[in-house]
DNA sequence: ACGCGTCAAGTACTC
DNA sequence: GAGTACTTGACGCGT
């Protein structure tokens, strides 16, 4: 199977983010908004240069930070994060779109769908409509937002079935986006599985949260979990930063060559493609890290991050 | 220039 | 009910 390698927003490598920021109670003082644009023209333009270095790079697979659009989901501030840029975007989703550069995007802790709290839940709806727009505005095609089942209150089972129905409460054309990610504390790979195919959307596996909040024999699960995929199937990849009860949860700056090499094992031969998305602290360089012990290793690369399992 | 407390937002746990 | 931890990159104030 070919296997592509992907990271998440930020490159080391190149030393600048596209999630600069001003914080609200700041904006507030003078509801500065030249300062919210420029600052948003630094992220996009700096968006333009990751996009560049990935193409460069032949990285195929990316997420964008959720943090482009600075107060973009705050209730009480109104402006057009996307008409006013529509150059940038369409700028940079050409180049992401020629190039065939897999995007996706995850928002954050806030957004909780299946929250007891409606005003929670009403913000999660900003939150996802702020992705899709961004997904939307780039004409990225295959838009991806990846959610947690969120919230445990009243229990699993309560706190699945709110899920659901909060799920068909989402206008459709954010519904077609949601992924559902294995958490490592409350659901785990059976959990979201059963919930994706109930909801027929993609389940992503967290390799790393599937260690910490771990189910038997998950080879069983693995080839059900790639057909929920109607696309290339992605997954997740990290290792734990410390063996202690307290950092085994977080991520390392790099990956773990070991456990990825015993993880690519269990899934040879199951799909004829993959993406694996590294979340590793180092970011492009733990991807680069790692592509180095792969070849190693013996793995044979078909470009800079994609190899064959 | 650098360091450290703080940041809009949630949930879960302890006391 | 209040406080704290979790988690995270970046802000922004003080030095």
């Amino acid at each position: 199977m070919n296997i592509r390698l992907g990271y998440v927003s930020i490159s080391k490598t190149l030393n600048i983010t596209c999630s600069k920021t001003i914080t609200y109670s700041n904006f507030k003082k003078n509801n500065d908004l030249n300062k919210l644009d420029k600052i948003i023209i630094e992220n996009l333009n700096n968006l333009e240069k990751i996009i560049d270095y990935n193409i460069k790079n032949n990285i195929h697979f990316y997420r964008l930070t959720s943090k482009l659009i600075p107060l973009a989901t705050i209730d009480n501030i109104d402006f057009d994060y996307i008409n006013k840029y529509k150059k940038y975007y369409q700028k940079i989703g050409q180049k992401i779109n020629e190039h065939q550069i897999r995007i996706d995007v995850h928002p954050d802790q806030f957004c909780v769908l299946n929250s007891t709290k409606s005003e929670v839940v009403k913000n999660t709806h900003k939150i996802l409509e702020y992705h899709y727009n961004i997904l939307e505005a780039l004409n990225i095609k295959d838009k991806v937002i990846i959610l947690h089942v969120g919230s445990s209150v009243l229990g699993k089972e309560n706190s699945i079935k709110r899920f659901i129905n909060n799920f068909y409460k989402l206008p459709s054309h954010i519904r077609k986006c949601i992924v559902i990610e294995n958490d490592d504390k409350i659901y785990n790979v059976l959990d979201c599985l059963n919930l994706c195919k109930q909801l027929n959307i993609p389940f992503i596996l967290d390799y790393h949260h599937h260690i910490c909040n771990s189910i038997d024999n998950i080879e069983d699960y693995l080839a059900d979990i790639f057909n929920t995929w109607k696309y290339i199937p992605k997954i997740h990849f990290s290792s734990h930063k410390a063996n202690t009860k307290k950092d085994f949860r977080s991520h390392h700056d790099y990956i773990n060559i070991d456990d990825f090499i015993d993880f690519l094992n269990k899934i040879k031969g199951l799909n004829d493609n993959l993406d694996i998305m590294i979340e590793a602290k180092a970011k492009d360089e733990a991807l680069f890290k790692l592509t180095r012990l792969l070849k190693y290793n013996n793995y044979k690369f078909i470009d800079e991050t994609t190899f064959i399992n």
